[in-house]
RNA sequence: GGGACGGUAGUUCAACUGGUUAGAGCACUGGCCUGUCACGCCAGAAGUUGCGGGUUCGAGUCCCGUCCGUCCCGCCA
């Protein structure tokens, strides 16, 4: 580099500097050769700027200009010049200037990119994360990863003022049956035994309450060995958080005095106070999902009791085994053509798993164009009329199913035609609590089970009916929400060991089972716990959505494809025999 | 574990019912060009058609298997 040292960042070149001598440093982001006059675009980490090299002000340099090629990383010195009206570039926030340089320095050669260094380039995601290094230089995922860390930090300031310590926990930690797979770390001192990868450092938070720290956060990394989505990676991280002493208010008041802030000083975005709350049945009932976009204004119907003693036997069938009859109806909604409701059909059937999808189309008559309506008593379709205001325009949309599946089909509709059709409020973004979560469900076995994790603390008042009837039992549980994700969830804990054990009993955990998993845990409730709670943000999902991303590789700097490869390390990858002789471990490959 | 879509030059795509030497844009290389900004013009180089097997006189194309990417279900909170 010599001597010279960068003196601006490109993106603050502007008018003001004109007259100046800066020096730049950057990539090359294109060159434009005129044979006699040459530009270069030099990007760095802000932005971009036009360099111009002329034979007649520097021939030298105008030579070495002729060499370049993209993503060269150049150092120049040079004068920040005006353009001429006609040559002003309006696409470029630096588009009224240019500096013409008088010095340049080759600081390093680069190979001919894979593809083109810029924000909607036109190559297969695989490509882009084998090179994710040129991925990074595009300018979203620069944008992402600043995004990332106003959030971080803000993240921290506002926990830091209201009281929280940042404490590390351990990577290393032990596995627990519950919840997702574990990752596993091989001991080479106690061969044959394992670590576990964190899955959320749950536990550990409770121990830090027991232990009096009151008011604890980290931003901590997460895994969990299970397949990915688009908004699942194998490790994430989040924010969590636990304070002592508190109910569900304090907690809740705290997680909007930190999400306002947050989004404020990373985003720029504002968030009235306080948040709109919404019961997990009303959700459910009206949205299909526990985390509801209620931006998008259109809301399901249910109908099951209308078809209670129907003669429509595939709808009478479902009802009769406990399943649930729910209606989504689309008013105006003629834009929707056979052949799409068709289309629509064959997802739900092919990817939802749905037994398919009824529906009804009003016309402007007002007659009723449907495969179903000819199954239908007077007394059906009048209930179904009325309720679901059907009008001419009106299009409706069925599931019969069992309650989970016909919710999460209706939901995804909604969602899809919802945003297809803009039936959104003009809201950009929207926050609200989702509460009163059941403790329990029933598992496969018709055996009941935690919802979320089983240190949920119940409602105070339900606490008679978890030995009388637990399936009634509401959690102190909530939700975030974000434009209809789930930025995460918190509750209240168990803080005494009677009651977190009477759970495990209901979810039949035997007396030994039970101490051997978490012995130490109720030892820890049994030494002077005070009443806790607390919640965790998934990060990655919140940049994910303030960036209006689509994935969370969009918003992480190295992420992995669903297989759970790093395309650019190639990870993961087979050991060393050594390595695996000191961790006393042999692999058995599957056969050929 | 299951379903859907995709995989041909560095990259994005094309190649009819199986039929000459697998083409084109961008990128790349060389040449020309003093006001472009997706600069322009001329020329050139560039291929294990993901991999393996099969059918066939002949396979990018058909069949079987397998690997990889994305989305979804299951799983996961």
């Amino acid at each position: 580099m010599g001597a010279l040292r960068r003196s601006h960042a490109a993106a603050s070149i502007t008018v003001a500097s004109v007259g100046e001598e800066v020096v730049l440093a950057g990539w090359v982001q294109r060159r434009r050769d005129h044979g006699g006059v040459i530009f270069v675009d030099l990007r760095d980490r802000g932005g971009l700027v036009q360099i111009v090299f002329k034979p007649d002000t520097s021939p030298e340099c105008h030579e070495r200009a002729s060499g370049l090629r993209a993503e060269y990383v150049i150092l120049v010195r040079g004068r920040v010049q005006r353009r001429s009206d006609e040559t002003v570039n309006p696409k470029l926030p630096t588009g009224e200037v240019e500096v013409l340089v008088d010095e340049v320095r080759v600081l390093n050669r680069a190979t001919p990119p894979p593809f083109a260094i810029e924000d909607d380039p036109d190559v297969d995601e695989s490509v882009r994360m084998r090179h994710r290094v040129h991925d990074l230089r595009r300018a979203p995922l620069q944008k992402a990863l600043r995004l990332r860390h106003r959030l971080f930090q803000a993240v921290r300031a506002s926990l830091s003022d209201q009281g929280f310590l940042e404490i590390e926990t351990p990577m290393l930690t032990r596995s627990t049956p519950e919840g997702a797979r574990d990752f596993l770390v091989p001991s080479r001192l106690q061969p044959g035994s394992f670590y576990a990868l964190p899955q959320s450092p749950q536990i550990m938070k409770q121990l830090l309450m027991v232990a009096g720290f009151d008011r604890y956060f980290q931003i901590a990394r997460c895994f969990r060995d299970e397949d990915q989505r688009a908004d699942r990676q194998l490790e994430f991280t989040q924010v969590d958080l636990e304070m002592a002493f508190v109910g569900v208010e304090e907690v809740l008041a705290c997680l909007e005095e930190l999400t306002v802030r947050a989004c404020a000083e990373s985003a720029g975005i504002e968030f009235p106070r306080p948040f709109p709350r919404i019961s997990y049945a009303e959700a459910m009932a009206r949205f299909g999902s526990d985390r509801p976009d209620t931006r998008i204004q259109l809301e399901l119907v249910d109908l099951t009791d209308a078809f209670e003693r129907s003669d429509f036997r595939a709808f009478r069938g479902v009802v009769d085994s406990g399943g649930i009859v729910k209606c989504l109806p689309i008013h105006d909604a003629e834009a929707l053509s056979r052949g799409q409701i068709d289309r629509l059909e064959a997802m739900v059937k092919k990817e939802l798993g749905g037994k398919g999808l009824a529906w009804i189309r009003v016309d402007g008559n007002g007659d009723w164009q449907s495969p179903i309506a000819k199954f239908l008593s007077e007394a059906e379709r009048g209930a179904i009329a009325k309720r679901c205001e059907a009008r001419p325009g009106s299009l409706l949309f069925f599931q019969a199913d069992d309650a989970t599946r016909a919710n999460a089909i209706l939901s995804r509709l909604r969602v899809d035609l919802g945003r297809r059709l803009g039936r959104v409020d003009g809201r950009d973004h929207e926050l609200l609590f989702v509460v009163d979560f059941p403790l329990f469900e029933a598992a496969e076995g018709g055996e009941l089970t935690y919802v979320h994790q089983p240190f949920v603390a119940p409602h105070e008042e339900d606490l008679a009916l978890l030995d009388s009837d637990p399936a009634r039992v509401r959690g102190t549980h909530y939700d975030v929400v974000m434009d209809g994700v789930e930025l995460g969830s918190g509750s209240l804990r168990n803080h005494r060991a009677d009651v977190q054990r009477r759970i495990f009993d209901v979810m039949g955990y035997g007396r030994k089972q039970t101490e051997e998993r978490f012995g130490f845990l109720l030892n820890a409730l049994e030494s002077g716990a005070p009443p806790h709670g607390g919640f965790a943000f998934g990060l990655d999902r919140w940049v994910m959505v303030l960036a209006g991303a689509e994935s969370l590789r969009e918003v992480i700097a190295f992420p992995k494809t669903q297989r759970g490869q790093d395309l650019l390390l190639e990870a993961p990858s087979e050991a060393e025999d050594l390595q695996l002789e000191e961790l006393s471990l042999r692999v058995r490959r599957p056969a050929q």
